[in-house]
DNA sequence: CAACAATGTTTACGTTGTCAACATTACAAT
DNA sequence: ATTGTAATGTTGACAACGTAAACATTGTTG
């Protein structure tokens, strides 16, 4: 007999899908296998089909996430074109921005034990992982080229300024998003005053 | 007949011994309450008597996590009683420092649904979480007063300029400690070299 | 059309959090 | 000292979970 609900069809992107979903939604520690499986209205183990296990699918979740991200850090930049310092400001704010507005995202992107899950097939993760980071560098040589800072004190070591620099937007992000840093104005008005500040570059 | 074994005495803090400890090994998403019991020579159902589940006991060793992150803050500020520029500098670089050293006590401390966890019995834990930004803003508070900054393009705002200083060090301790910021050279050598710069303050 | 790969289902097992019922011990009141 | 009760431990049960094995259905390719 002919059961045309059998095949799911592209399952795969439903999985995805309904697991960001699930994860924006309910956290990360109440995630489950089950849960997106019955989201896709399928049986509890037909997402094996698609994800050798459930570290497969959170990693498949989190390079969309990551998509998302760096076309948002990218959208920065472009709007820049020929404004260094502006670029960097810009791609600052905007990485907390997007992190305030999507708190799910940063811990699945920043979660310490990330690494732990990945195999040979779903390592192509790491590529995606470090694009803030080369962005952030490539930036900043060029800002350091264009810039040769007479000014004593600042920062010369490359690597040191780079940490700073994504330092500095990353623990703005994590320390509103978690709410540790207690505020009742504008959170977003407040990084604009750091990031647009002379001390800051 | 008389088991001597039967009450262990003490068992409450035994778990949070041991739950840090099997935190520490196995990280966060092996933790279990049978693993826990296990490690205490107890049934599985013994730390119900103390914790009324899962979460409690976790608060519990994040209470105690916090109490050692608070001190190491603190001994920082205690060794330049009379300089307040150094106070910064110097909890800014411990602060990374003990999260580089103990990377499990990072995610226990700022995972992102902490407070979902939190009820009427549990919540003195928000006292000490905020205690680092309370150092934080005290310390910047007579750093200002001290130092009004006739510079025209330095961060004036109180909160600002709080936010930036938690936020770079968070950040850093972050990047470092996820492994997202990729240096073949010492990490702590590169934060100190942020943080004695004339750039930061 | 026959064989096979892809994809979905059912069943089963071990691990986990947690509840209920019970056992043992400590201790306070008589 | 005895006794009642609270504190603390154990055993057994259950549901939710991850996941492996065996099986069913469908699409595809020769």
């Amino acid at each position: 007999m002919v059961n045309e609900s059998y095949h799911h069809e592209n399952l795969k992107s439903e999985l995805i899908k309904n697991g960001l979903k699930l994860l924006d939604e309910e956290g990360y520690e109440n995630f489950s296998m089950r849960k997106v499986a019955k989201a896709c209205g399928v049986s509890h183990t037909a997402p094996y089909r698609h994800f050798r296990n459930k570290d497969d699918l959170i990693i498949a979740i989190t390079l969309k996430a990551e998509h998302k991200f760096n076309s948002s850090l990218q959208e920065a930049i472009n709007r820049y074109p020929n404004d260094i310092k502006s670029q960097i400001k810009e791609m600052g704010y905007t990485y907390v921005k997007f992190f305030v507005e999507n708190p799910e995202y940063l811990r699945l992107l920043f979660r310490s034990d990330l690494k732990k899950h990945l195999n040979n097939e779903n390592c192509e993760i790491l590529k995606d992982k470090v694009q803030p980071f080369g962005t952030f560098y490539n930036t900043i040589v060029r800002y350091q080229s264009e810039n040769q800072s007479n000014d004593a004190g600042s920062i010369t070591d490359l690597n040191a300024l780079v940490l700073a620099c994504w330092g500095l937007v990353h623990g703005i992000a994590v320390l509103i998003s978690t709410k540790d840093f207690v505020y009742e104005g504008d959170y977003l008005e407040l990084t604009r005053k750091i990031l647009w500040s002379e001390t800051f570059l």
